[in-house]
DNA sequence: ACATCTACCTAACGACCGTTAGAAATAAAT
DNA sequence: ATTTATTTCTAACGGTCGTTAGGTAGATGT
């Protein structure tokens, strides 16, 4: 209620946040939809009615946008799944795996362009952006580790919770190549990968 | 024998020929590496030691050239996958499916930066290119179908091939994103995606 | 010997790129 | 009304890109 009668010194500076969030929206898409090498930033400034120049206010460079842009890409998976999680402590540790997996998988192909965006261009931005993303996706990582290693008991190795990472991430987020969603469903291919997981024991 | 005695027109070909593998070689390499856009035909000139105006003597465009090295990066698996079971027919469906994995990961990983540069660059190649790919792709697709329908039986329908396809193509074509040769081996995760695998009645 | 063909080079064209300095416009504060 | 701060624009810089026209050195053919 008192945000709308704020003196108008914050209201300036929301309209810039909104700019900064417009921009970041636009970037995400253009990034998942041509990459990064070819998003100019002309066009992009076009779809947010700029002209390019204008994105050097509120952001240092082409880098930093992408940068951010993929960072929160990690970021909203993983808010998305560990949120989902905490709602879900009475499942089987199996259940918790499937779970999470609808979840990564539902904002990956519906809900954020900053997470497939980040998928798709990670591995040809330049190195000082994949330096900068490289804890947050450490973190993303460690995330699944204790899903997986949950699931596959205290006997279960750390090359092979690593293994199975990579099975479930591959099998995810190489669906951005193929997933329509006029023709496709994700419970239904969840439900197709989950199952190929046994109940342990 | 004959081959090094024939006529000098021969001789002459042949070096046109070699100079056209060896720019499609490194052209895959640096898709792989650095992407489609990223490759600067001057760039490119320079590793095989010419200038760019040169590649136009062996190729009408940049698309041309990545056409065809995505192309041949589609039949060197395809080409492999098939040969290898043609001299496999003893072995159940489960295994022919399981060694089809290894030679498609073998190929990806070890053998082919063709293979490797499809599957990185495919998304963000112009569209002209996509369409000239489309039919070797979908040839390589109905191969993996082929395994795939095998090894589920006959009850298997349509939608669950499809599945389980873009699964295992997933986890192993992600493996373009983890992999290294120095920590990692082919064979140990080919078995681990195998353990998901239960055998069929 | 001369002519032809092959494989490459030189030099440039026009287009587009990320980025910057400084002006202009818009809104806010006094 | 005037000053101040915020946001965008203008206009250009230096650079790289794919591509092309025309030239050239050397091997080949007659």
């Amino acid at each position: 209620m008192s945000e709308e009668a704020k003196p108008s010194r914050q209201r300036s500076k929301a309209k810039a946040a909104e700019a900064r969030r417009e921009i970041l929206g636009v970037a995400a898409r253009m990034m998942r939809e041509i990459g990064y090498a070819d998003m100019s930033l002309r066009d992009l400034a076009a779809e947010v009615g700029m002209k390019a120049g204008s994105l050097y206010y509120h952001f240092p460079s082409k880098e930093a946008l992408a940068s951010e842009v993929m960072r929160l890409g990690v970021e909203m998976v993983e808010d998305a799944v560990k949120g989902e999680l905490e709602q879900s402590s009475h499942l089987s540790a199996r259940e918790r795996l499937i779970l999470a997996m609808r979840i990564h998988l539902k904002t990956l192909l519906s809900e954020s362009d900053f997470s497939s965006a980040h998928i798709r261009c990670y591995p040809f931005v330049p190195d000082t952006v994949r330096e900068e993303l490289k804890a947050v996706r450490r973190a993303y990582n460690s995330v699944w580790n204790d899903i997986i290693g949950a699931y596959l008991g205290a006997a279960a190795t750390p090359v092979q919770i690593r293994h199975l990472r990579y099975t479930l991430l591959g099998a995810m987020n190489w669906s951005l190549e193929w997933f329509n969603s006029d023709r496709d469903d994700v419970d239904t291919y969840v439900a197709s990968i989950a199952g190929l997981l046994p109940e342990q024991e």
